[in-house]
DNA sequence: GAGCCGACCCGACGAAAGTAGGGTCCCCAC
DNA sequence: GTGGGGACCCTACTTTCGTCGGGTCGGCTC
């Protein structure tokens, strides 16, 4: 019988949880309320899965799964969330998440999700994989004007200030004042960091 | 009842696979042997899930599995294939593709996942997951010598000549020689594409 | 309207970056 | 064993960046 322990902060959500679950021949071993709780836990039970909520209160989901994925031999850890945002997504993996799921999921379809989980696969809700295929994205470019977020995507994409000055129809001097100006509000040192930046926002 | 299609060049593959879905419960539809036969039986038959490999003569998998999803209302793809590189599931990813199993899953639990993947969810198999975190790999630098990939790397975290020369030890003359070389060598403009290139190469 | 602020432009000058060239060392081929 | 060829390090010179200061225009406050 597979193991789980359910953690989401929202005492309804557990239950609710463990009702699905355990009525679909799995074993709820424990539920917590925060992430401090989960680990604890999960030394005491050593469950097969984890269903991990990533808004809690105190240590969040993010960073309980990271010190679940640190012990020795760790349980599976599934994120189920409401938040579909791919920045989430990516921390949860780089925490050593093995899925992602949506709290939109049918309570039927959870416990074959889980049980698949449990024996070794990754799952995901189809909304979350779209955005893994490209690069993360950024948005510290948005205290930037216009124009200045325009020359940052040219430098991006490797330009110097004279073709920047070209494409935007602009001289290399007023160029130049763009890109020094863009760097003081970014409080970077030079035009590679900008690009880097840039290329990171997409 | 969930139908599928298998898409595998070695006809061995296919029906050892149409074997073992059939016995769980599934309804293997039809068998393709390349991408092109793939698309033509995905219209005939219109499954729920195309199980698809990818190295395949004529057609391969990623471009089937992207003429597939530009169809009004796809089935959904899962690739299987042996190879977990990161491009590859990346590539896979983009072409629309909702999961990446690799051959080595258990035949008890491939129709499990498949069965998943039919109710909208994308699975993965563990190993394949890990590389997405992170932004896509490059690997052009490979022509550089290893004072230059160096270089560039450094480059990368936005350091400037000076810098890269304190870190490597290095006058800050001699670090422009070798940016300059990798340049020329890489066929690019300047330090800022560069370091763009080393960035995504990680 | 006077004053202020920010976005938008440009010129001049010092400070970086990039190029060309010249050395040493080591390895491999002929 | 000698003549490439490559990696490695450096100096001297040109080109490009980045900063500083200075302009205009529009909107906003008082």
């Amino acid at each position: 019988m597979v193991t789980v322990l359910v953690v989401d902060d929202e005492p309804m959500v557990c239950a609710h949880l463990t009702t699905i679950l355990d009525a679909a021949g799995l074993d709820v071993v424990a539920t917590a309320g925060d992430g401090a709780e989960a680990v604890e836990l999960v030394v005491r039970h050593a469950p097969d899965v984890v269903l991990m909520d990533l808004r809690m209160p105190g240590v969040d989901g993010i960073a309980a799964t990271a010190r679940i994925a640190a012990m020795a031999d760790p349980p599976t850890v599934v994120v189920l969330t409401t938040f579909a945002a791919d920045a989430h997504v990516r921390r949860a993996l780089q925490a050593g998440a093995a899925g992602y799921l949506l709290k939109s999921t049918p309570p039927t379809e959870l416990a074959d999700l889980v049980r698949v989980a449990a024996q070794g696969h990754a799952v995901f809700s189809r909304a979350t994989v779209g955005g893994l295929a490209g690069p993360p994205a950024d948005d510290r470019l948005a205290v930037l004007s216009a124009r200045e977020r325009e020359v940052a995507f040219l430098l991006a994409e490797g330009c110097t200030n004279a073709e920047v000055g070209q494409r935007l129809h602009l001289t290399e001097a007023t160029v130049k004042g763009y890109v020094s100006s863009a760097l003081t509000k970014l409080d970077l040192q030079n035009r590679t960091q900008l690009a880097l930046l840039a290329a990171r926002s997409r």
